[in-house]
DNA sequence: ACGTTGACGACCA
DNA sequence: GTGGTCGCCAACG
């Protein structure tokens, strides 16, 4: 298993209750910045087995993108079940529940997703 | 080894 | 708000 794989189960595995993280910030952690679609391959491949909270992770816009709609219904629920919650459209405010780490890179603080 | 694929992201019209 | 292109890189056949 590659150690990018590793970092992202393990980031995974550290977002609190209540909180999501993006595709994006997570790959950014595991060291590749632009290895977003990684994450996503990685979470399809990997997610029902590792006990992974994998439905706490969204897109950058905070929206449930999955095609398998079972699915996708399954993380939205896991999601209020958690108080998360999620608009029509699957969106989740990302302002109030995104996960952010004790050190983030200034860039992304600036930046107002 | 090589070409394709994809729970994505950023950017542009 | 919508819809399109391009880049990314590990996994898969």
């Amino acid at each position: 298993m590659q150690p990018f794989t590793k970092q992202v189960l393990q980031i995974i595995q550290q977002i609190p209750k209540g909180k999501v993280m993006t595709y994006g910030q997570i790959a950014q952690y595991a060291g590749s910045p632009r290895g977003a679609r990684q994450v996503a391959r990685i979470l399809h491949s990997m997610s029902t087995k590792h006990h992974l909270p994998w439905h706490r992770v969204v897109n950058a816009q905070g929206k449930i993108v999955i095609k398998d709609e079972e699915t996708a219904l399954n993380q939205l629920m896991q999601l209020e079940a958690e108080g998360v919650y999620v608009k029509a459209g699957m969106y989740v405010d990302l302002e109030k529940y995104r996960f952010k780490r004790d050190i983030v890179p200034m860039e992304e603080q600036d930046r107002t997703l």
